[in-house]
DNA sequence: TATTGTGAAAGGGTTCACAGCG
DNA sequence: CGCTGTGAACCCTTTCACAATA
């Protein structure tokens, strides 16, 4: 048994298809096609229903995916519409941002704890939240079942507090600190390195006529 | 003459790669191989190669590639070792995080306006620069040469601020709002979409065992 | 000899086109 | 008849392997 593969552009339109699924479902609309999903999303709908049969067969020849169920089946597949607890590491301000941004909550990532190494903000109340030592993120975050962990301290704490998460027993690491980070194989990463997205911008800037590729 | 073309992820190589020849550059390293290069940033010496030939050829066979020229080439090939002028649409904690955030400038980004549509927020001090009302960023972002815009308003305003953005001759922009921005051919965007990196996490927290690729 | 630069091969994601089915 | 589901074709990216060369 070989292990299944999804790319992580098809995953990335997985998560567009669900929100205009919310958006359809919201307008009361029974059905959709994959032409009308694709429109949307800037895609094909060739592309639709290939990225839907990873997981099956969600539709109705002639008629479409009715919204309501296509919509809750991709919600499930995605593991969205559950509760999952977030830690923050780093009370700067981007991680204030983070905690304060409400289609986090909304979307069901609950910040239970966040951390920081300053002594200064170590005690500080963020709502109904205390920041705690960063030296008790292990401990701390795996009595509060911490599931998925993101990093916002600066480039040269972020692997000290990464290894303190898988530690914890977190297995979902979000890095927003621009520093490759060295995890075990079981535990998913995912980057967002803001100084890479303007450079790609200067890039596209410089170089006027360049086709930047998908 | 056919456009050249160059893919989003030897982009996002190349902006590693450059971290890298800065960090062995003040490290007082002469040289470096393309071995070294990708293993730090968990590729493949064949691919750093690859990449590097899109631009030319810098390295000297047998010894690898000098580090200040290389870093200096790379610097240039991504646009940055120059000032760049950015302005922020959204004076929320996100964009006062962005703002404050010091690497930004450090690398030559420039926040030379900040735009908001509250009463509350406009007039405020941010810094050296006062919060300009949204309506007058099209007039305003033009005066200031603006060239690189960054969204960090909620979903629903995000269109109306880019089409000013655009109307101001901003031709690359960063999203932040989880809203698919619309437009023309010559702008260059890219999007940075919280719910979507989590929801991947969510993913393979949900599937153990899948392979998310790339 | 060590390492680059690069055609050729492999791999994998996207598009095509049509059979299958409501 | 319309639209899905999918094998096959296509295309782009990565990897391989080796000739070129400091």
């Amino acid at each position: 048994m070989t292990a299944p593969r999804i790319s992580d552009s098809a995953l990335r339109r997985l998560s567009h298809y669900l929100r205009f699924l919310e958006a359809f479902e919201a307008a009361g609309r029974e059905t959709v096609s994959s032409e009308e999903l694709a429109e949307r999303g800037g895609t094909t709908s060739a592309q639709v229903r290939k990225d839907l049969s990873h997981f099956g067969s969600f539709g109705k020849r002639g008629l479409g995916y009715p919204v309501p169920e296509l919509r809750s089946r991709l919600a499930g597949i995605l593991g969205v519409g559950r509760r999952w607890n977030v830690a923050l590491a780093g009370a700067g301000k981007l991680g204030a941002a983070l905690h304060a941004y409400d289609g986090f909550r909304r979307r069901g990532f609950h910040v239970v704890a966040v951390f920081d190494s300053d002594p200064r903000k170590i005690g500080r109340r963020w709502g109904p939240l205390t920041v705690e030592d960063v030296a008790r993120l292990a401990t701390s975050a795996r009595e509060k079942a911490v599931e998925i962990g993101i990093v916002v301290t600066p480039a040269d704490a972020a692997q000290e507090v990464a290894d303190a998460m898988v530690d914890a027993g977190i297995t979902a690491i979000l890095n927003f600190a621009p520093a490759k980070l060295v995890l075990p194989e079981n535990v998913s990463l995912r980057d967002v390195n803001l100084a890479i997205e303007l450079e790609a911008l200067c890039f596209a800037l410089t170089h006027e006529g360049w086709i930047v590729g998908r």
